[in-house]
DNA sequence: TCCTGACATTGACATCTGTCGATCTGAACG
DNA sequence: CGTTCAGATCGACAGATGTCAATGTCAGGA
């Protein structure tokens, strides 16, 4: 993943944009995008947080260190990450941070990837 | 992506398994696998690339470097990852290979991302 | 006002990943 | 056979990423 760079782009936003996979050739930037909120995906420790927050609604960062075996810092890393990829909002409750799931975000990514199926054929030259 | 190693595991198979996301906590185990598959998506170029082949049915690599502006090697190194994660499959046809798309995977992936709803509350210890 | 506790940030490090040029392999075709 | 061409593999390299210990920040409570 060479080319994104979720540093640079403080949020993707809602906007992991354009039609389904099968829509027609992505362009550049709309590559860029989606696979900005895929990497933020592709991790196996964030999977794992993103499934206890999705299980129970809404969780404070002192309940995730546990259950993933990972550093107080490593697991705030991973929730910025999420975060900035726009799957999880934070709210702040006293000395808490509150995470939830964005199920819009999701939604969207998954529509992206559902309707991928072959129509024409094109034949080698 | 520390953790996953698509070199180890040649083939994602169709067993991106398990539960949506918020069905309970994902296991390490379903973590890696679905990150496997998710870290195949996860680049621009191999966005392109399926979004290409998604358009066109089925396509010879001949076809699709030029489209992405990428070395043959490198395509051939994307098409690689693309079929160890389950997401395309190559056919030879004499000297051509021609990919397709798995639609099947793309749709189980797709399945963990909705019914990400949030349910119920923890609270903070 | 000072301490404590919850997170965020920083710095360092090993590992992984995308990219290319060069080389290898194996099918088609004289 | 030997040549040609599609595509796989190799080696190298720059840049990205996950991880932790250490340190910074800032709200609440004593």
């Amino acid at each position: 993943m060479a080319v994104v760079s979720p540093k640079k782009v403080s949020s993707a936003g809602h906007a992991a944009c354009c039609a389904p996979l099968a829509e027609g050739p992505l362009s550049e930037g709309e590559s860029i995008q989606l696979a900005l909120v895929l990497a933020a995906l592709a991790d196996p420790v964030r999977l794992r947080l993103l499934s206890i927050i999705a299980t129970s609604g809404e969780v404070c960062s002192c309940n995730l260190e546990e259950p993933v075996g990972r550093s107080q810092s490593t697991i705030s890393h991973h929730t910025r990450v999420l975060a900035e990829a726009g799957l999880i909002v934070g709210k702040k409750h006293g000395r808490w941070t509150w995470w939830r799931i964005v199920p819009e975000q999701f939604a969207t990514v998954s529509r992206f990837l559902v309707g991928s199926k072959p129509r024409s054929t094109v034949r080698p030259r």
